[in-house]
RNA sequence: GGGUGCUUAGCUCAGUGGUAGAGCGCCUCGUUUACACCGAGGAUGUCGGGGGUUCGAAACCCUCAGCGCCCA
């Protein structure tokens, strides 16, 4: 054991600590070992991104949880690694290429990707570095890309499997388009916001033959090919089958009846534009209508052989809207007209629906197995109220739009031959000569719906896919459910013939500010994890972080929290460094349970229990609780009660068990406090014990012998004793310093203590002289204190007053219930005898008190 | 519009039937050799409103109001 420096300051110890953890190889798992595996998988962050405060909340609940089941015995894989990010990875190499005025067609496709791959080797993954500073005990020799090779030999073999199933389709569909990224996304890349627009009622025809339609994408008129009326609206059923005027394109379109048409909404009247809207597509297909795409991938209006044409979307709206007004066909403008808008998640552009050819996944019977999955329970979603939200997803699930119109990703392993044939080319195959490789790319969720197993040598039946397939559980903000974990479901139970990528599910929330406000940089609310980190050290952020998270819930975090467990973690050294010099031993046996005094008795007791309910409450993920736990215990029980009551023994000087019930119980402590504060664990852990490292220490186990109830009562009694001494003394004015004579009258349970009571609350032994000026009675114990001289009377009357008004109110609501007949007759006996005892303690200390005032000089 | 969650001390949140809790903040006192990133003591809540179930409700049911999220 050697001594602690007085200061504890993290960023000294928390770098070379996490090297040696690294190098000492403690985090690489081992596909031999015998030990039961325990596998999570990192969410693969994305390649441009660096650590900000959500990671740093879910890596601290991955971390700890990984730790301890390794202490636990566990072979443990936390396996980390990065998403190749699709579409923001491909902005920022292109944002860097339009600084030298040049775009990425102007490299061609295969520089480019080299460009890519250079920009990633030089500054892309920026937060592996951060994941290292956060203390990530992740196995770096496992590391993976999804843009890896095997990662994408596993993309190539799903694909493959999925289009052999019909699982996977080329069709002709309103997609999501953005047209600044120039590529489809999915329906999940779109975000959509009540947005302030114009909601505006043109009138298509004449007379009597003519109909009012409302839209708020006028410019797409320009591309209606019918307009639709519901079957039984009586105010149109005489036009069905007519045709009508469009104006300024100068086309007759038909009127058709549909009966999706809400007659309530609007006029009950809806024009429709197959190329540019999803319900209006399908009205074309019902009615064979034609599809007129009338603008760009750019967004520019096209094709309408109008002087709109080459106008911007927005421009072009508002040209179309004052061509009309000129024409006197609008009936109404509505503004501002709130609506739904969806943008672009990446860019947050306005979406365009637009018809294009784009390749799908037919998630329909893939989505069902994730369902039943879940449902049948082989995987468990917590906290199970977010489950609902689970199947309204993956039930209601649309086909998912897999290719985008990028070049960084991987390529669709699509041929086209010259006479139209198609095939899909597997890992190690090639395409025949004369056959070109479809030019998109796959959505990059694509490849991280196969994270869990192609990380782990998938399709190869590899000894990791053996011994860490499937993996114990994922960990995961609820707001990528939709994202990740359900397409992870789904290609799972594809892929691996209905074995589940993972056991569990494991949810937990945002982090927000310290008023709950979402983070963001337009509010300036922001918080750095790096930053806080510096100032505060790693350990104190994850506690801070562990200590906020509640199953599934958001939580807000403040600097001062941080601050706050940065004092508790100077706490824990400063009352290590207590231990240290006053002798703690932290080897050997452990003295037996009855032969040790009762304060020892009384820490192994809370200890106990301390252990069994962290350990409870981290295999539930309960993670406040658990740090709620260990917090109380540390420094109520440990810090204020225990080493205050322990330093008479101490001072005796025969303290032995009292030195080794100290070292064992800050050894238990160190290892329970390990998963969430790793790194001030280990640098007190190691030098106290001289143990090699708590990494690979053993999990506290409880002990049933110290199971001690009644000496924790006993205990309860001597802190009530401590608390009203010393309230007494604080409203009597007399300094803690200050030593009195006085005496105890106690039963002989509480003998025991009286050394340690003296000794806590300064009380001497009473001399040859002692007159006791005040009196007070704890319980069935009588403290008398000389206070030379008189008390403060009227402070002593106002204490009085206040205890027997509390005393009595407390009498009141026993006496309440217990002459209820309805409580008599139903409440369970144990508690019925509970509150009779409250009545008996209540009378008790009424007269006690109300003597007490009695004998108060009038004064 | 459909779903879902929340409303408890100044702030952020625990608490699923038996006398309302924590952290931070606030007030008073204190340099007693682990710690002022500390110690001791203290104050603070008709548990969103209304109804119901129950011997007993912050908790269970109904309803209203407000806030939030997801989906459309």
């Amino acid at each position: 054991m050697s001594e602690l420096p007085a200061a504890f300051i993290p960023a000294d110890i928390e770098a070379p600590l996490y090297e040696k953890w690294v190098a000492a190889g403690y985090f690489t798992a081992d596909a031999s070992s015998a030990k039961p595996a325990f596998t999570i998988v990192l969410p693969p962050p994305n390649v441009t991104g660096s650590l900000h405060i959500g990671h740093a909340l879910d890596h601290t609940m991955q971390d700890a949880i990984t730790r301890m089941k390794r202490m636990q015995g566990f072979e443990v894989l936390w396996l980390p690694g990065m998403d190749h990010a699709g579409i923001a990875t491909q902005n920022v190499v292109e944002k860097q290429l339009a600084a030298q005025g040049l775009s990425r067609h102007d490299l061609g496709r295969e520089e480019f990707i080299k460009k890519v791959w250079e920009w990633k080797a030089e500054s892309g993954g920026a937060i592996l570095g951060q994941m290292r500073r956060l203390g990530d005990g992740v196995d770096w020799s496992r590391e993976a890309f999804t843009m890896d090779e095997n990662l994408s030999a596993a993309v190539l073999t799903i694909f493959k499997k999925l289009h052999d199933a019909g699982l996977i389709y080329r069709a002709e569909r309103i997609i999501n388009w953005c047209t600044r990224c120039l590529t489809a996304l999915s329906d999940i890349e779109v975000e959509h916001s009540d947005d302030a627009g114009e909601l505006v009622s043109i009138r298509y025809g004449d007379g009597e033959h003519s109909i009012v339609v409302a839209t708020t994408r006028v410019e797409t008129m320009l591309g209606d090919t019918a307009v639709a009326v519901h079957p039984e609206d009586e105010r149109y059923k005489h036009l069905i089958g007519k045709s009508i005027f469009v104006p300024l394109v100068n086309r007759e379109i038909p009127i058709v009846a549909d009966e999706h048409v809400d007659p309530e909404f609007g006029t009950g009247a809806v024009k429709v534009t197959p190329a540019h809207d999803v319900n209006d597509f399908e009205i074309g297909e019902r009615h064979h209508l034609p599809s007129v795409v009338i603008l760009t991938p750019e967004g520019l209006i096209t094709n309408t052989g109008t002087e709109f044409d080459g106008l911007d979307r927005f421009e072009a709206r508002k040209a179309v809207v004052a061509a009309l007004h000129a024409q006197g066909r609008i009936v109404a403008e509505k503004r501002p007209y709130i609506h739904a808008v969806g943008h672009c998640s990446r860019c947050a552009t306005t979406v365009e629906p637009r018809l294009s050819k784009q390749w799908f996944v037919k998630v329909a019977p893939l989505a069902q197995a994730a369902a039943d999955a879940v449902r049948d329970g082989r995987v468990k979603i917590e906290p199970e109220e977010l489950a609902p939200r689970y199947f309204d997803w993956v039930d209601n699930m649309h086909d998912w739009c897999i290719s985008r119109q990028l070049w960084w990703g991987h390529r669709i392993p699509v041929w086209y031959g010259p006479n139209g044939e198609t095939i899909v080319v597997g890992p190690g195959e090639t395409a025949p000569a004369g056959y070109t490789q479809d030019p998109d790319v796959l959505d990059t969720w694509f490849s991280s719906a196969l994270w869990p197993f192609s990380t782990l040598g998938w399709p190869e039946n590899t000894p990791d896919l053996k011994k860490f397939y499937p993996t114990s559980v994922l960990i995961t903000g609820y707001d990528i459910l939709f994202f990740w974990v359900a397409r992870m479901m789904m290609f799972g139970l594809f892929a691996l013939d209905g074995i589940q990528p993972f056991k569990t599910i494991t949810l937990h929330g945002l982090v927000r500010d310290q008023f709950g406000k979402k983070m963001s940089k337009s509010r300036g609310n922001v918080i750095d994890p790096l930053e806080f980190m510096d100032k505060y050290g790693a350990d104190a952020l994850r506690f801070t972080l562990a200590r906020g998270s509640n199953p599934g819930k958001d939580q807000a975090i403040a600097e001062d929290w941080i601050g706050g467990s940065r004092n508790f973690a100077t706490k824990l050294w400063n009352a290590s460094r207590f231990a240290v010099m006053n002798g703690a031993t932290f080897s050997g046996p452990l003295p037996a349970y009855s032969s040790l005094g009762a304060i020892d008795r009384w820490i192994l007791s809370r200890l106990n229990e301390t252990v069994r309910e962290v350990t409870d409450l981290l295999e539930k993920f309960e993670f406040a609780r658990a740090c709620e736990t260990i917090y109380h215990f540390a420094w109520d029980d440990l810090c204020d009660w225990y080493l205050e009551l322990s330093k008479e023994t101490f001072a005796s000087g025969d303290a032995a068990d009292t030195q080794r019930t100290l070292g064992f119980v800050l050894d238990q402590l160190l290892r329970l406090m390990h998963p969430v504060m790793p790194f001030i664990t280990e640098q007190l852990w190691t030098s106290l014990t001289g143990g090699e490292s708590l990494v690979i220490a053993q999990w506290p186990e409880t002990i049933e012998e110290h199971r001690d109830p009644q000496g924790q009562k006993l205990v309860g009694r001597v802190q009530e004793i401590i608390t009203e001494v010393r309230r007494f003394r604080s409203d009597q004015g007399i300094k803690n310093s200050l030593k009195i004579p006085g005496r105890f009258v106690a039963s002989a349970d509480m003998a025991a203590y009286e050394s340690a009571l003296r000794f806590v609350l300064r009380i001497e032994e009473p001399g040859t002289d002692f007159v006791p000026s005040a009196k007070l009675e704890i319980g069935e114990v009588l403290v008398e204190l000389d206070l030379s001289g008189s008390v403060d009377v009227v402070a002593e009357r106002a204490r009085l007053t206040k205890d027997l008004a509390a005393a009595q109110k407390d009498r009141q609501t026993a006496e309440v219930k217990l002459s209820n007949e309805g409580f008599m007759a139903k409440a369970p006996e144990q508690v019925v005898v509970e509150i009779r005892e409250r009545l008996v303690k209540t009378d008790a200390d009424i007269a006690r008190i109300s003597t007490a005032l009695e004998q108060l000089p009038n004064s």
